[in-house]
DNA sequence: CGGAGCGTTGAATTTCGTCAATGCTTGTGG
DNA sequence: CCACAAGCATTGACGAAATTCAACGCTCCG
């Protein structure tokens, strides 16, 4: 039994690390299974781009452990880290249930492994695993959902409260390449993107980026050492970005209302 | 004939005024026929409440003439408007397939006319006519992708260029109890909305709106009446907003790589 | 050692938010 | 029909915040 868990843990969906709040969670076993056949595990260094925007779509992909980046640029040039992907999370579903390009760039933020599907395979899961297609649909709807509150959060809340919420966001993740416990409590994040591109998902220029974090270090809500942000109390910054304690966590938590009977009925 | 299209023409959707250019546009005739049998239209005075936040799904919505707002509600208090539908749109329909609270709030900006689908109807769609409910899944993750644009805009555009996206948007409706023309070429604009939600959608003050307004009619780009904003040249507003002449219209315009071999085969 | 890239800091400018006051439009009651 | 109140829209003034331009420190790497 402990061998036979050593190797799924290896290479199955069904034991994989990210599998209890990944986008499958919720499939049947059999299903699980048919997947398990599909995917192809790849290993990608920091920096190696996953998909990219303007190609067109050839597959889906579970991310297993690490971080990827969704850049986006626009016809002006100027482009913008408008997303992450998070372990657990499957990217380059719209993109493939549209059959259409990718609409975002995506790179390796950290070492990262993503478990691919053909789109191929995927073409069969619905005929072979009707429930993980309506997952894949669940997921997209989901993710619709969320940017719509993020399109709120932009209009009420100030790029100090949003700040506090992404890097909340971060130190909540698990990542243990990026999120390090402190002895006092808190945590150490040693920050995966570049500044240039945090100010960019906040809307601002570097240097305003810079500037807040200058004020919430004055007011100890941070510390900064080189590339490390250590936050020693979480709970006062969330309270600084005027959220309630518990953190909703976008992809990863609460799958509750995922695939009702609208999708149920119809696979 | 000529007696069945105008029958046709006032309750079917086969000849429903914005069919060419609705989210049901691609389906087979056989389909229209069964949402034709399925819908039941309604006639909202301006400020009635299609749907409200928080409430459960009952049915989606088809815009056949008008325009919605849709508002939502921060959990800090504040609200804004977040979107428009325009005729053509389908709304609804991410509550109904998530079978999900809604998430906005759908208000009549002026008189509008919905074909309602009940819930119980819809629900019934995925087996009598499965292309329509692909359809809906594919208008779901179109609206996802603009959302997502919609979040770079955000990031790369001032508050300038916004707005003057969202008038030419306005002017390029073709509502004609918004749009007027004008005798010298432009167009002459009936806003739908009140200052204050205009102010909301771009993520500013009302104040701060107004004066945005001012400069852009001291350098000659619009005149004000009242409530009446009159668009003397529809190029040169494009050229200030930074985009090349033709406006990509969301929602409306080409729905050509909607609904691809991903989601056909999910029938 | 020196350059390149990234990050921070400073100063000047522009923009935005806030508070307050003033028009303008609308609808109501006399 | 007019006066009046209420709501919306604009304008002004002031402080706060963001942008821009510039300079500097730091780290990494050739």
């Amino acid at each position: 039994m402990t061998h036979l868990e050593t190797v799924k843990s290896c290479c199955g969906c069904l034991a994989c690390p990210v599998r209890s709040r990944s986008d499958w969670s919720t499939l049947p076993q059999r299903e699980a299974m048919v997947i398990d056949r599909m995917k192809r595990p790849r290993r990608l260094p920091a920096g190696a781009v996953l998909f990219a925007q303007g190609r067109p779509n050839t597959g889906v992909y579970c991310i297993r452990r690490g971080l990827v980046g969704l850049r986006m640029t626009h016809e002006n040039g100027t482009d913008a880290l408008v997303g992450l992907g998070w372990a657990g999370q499957t990217l380059g579903a719209r993109a493939f249930l549209r059959n259409s390009e990718h609409r975002t760039t995506a790179i390796a933020l950290i070492e990262t492994e993503v478990c691919t599907i053909e789109r191929r395979d995927a073409l069969r899961l619905t005929v072979e695993a009707p429930t993980a297609h309506m997952a894949l649909v669940g997921r997209c709807l989901a993710a619709m959902d969320e940017a719509q509150a993020g399109l709120l959060e932009n209009a009420a809340l100030s790029n100090r409260h949003r700040l506090s919420i992404l890097l909340l966001r971060l130190a909540y993740s698990g990542l243990p390449q990026v999120v390090a416990p402190l002895a006092s409590g808190g945590v150490a994040l040693s920050l995966p993107i570049a500044r240039g591109d945090l100010a960019g998902m906040l809307g601002v220029q570097p240097e305003t980026l810079s500037r807040i974090i200058a004020r919430l270090r004055q007011e100890g809500l941070l510390r900064l050492r080189g590339r490390v942000i250590e936050l020693p109390s979480l709970r006062a910054l969330a309270g600084e970005a005027g959220l309630p304690d518990p953190l909703p966590m976008p992809g990863l938590a609460r799958r509750t209302a995922a695939a009702g009977p609208g999708l149920a009925a119809g696979s």
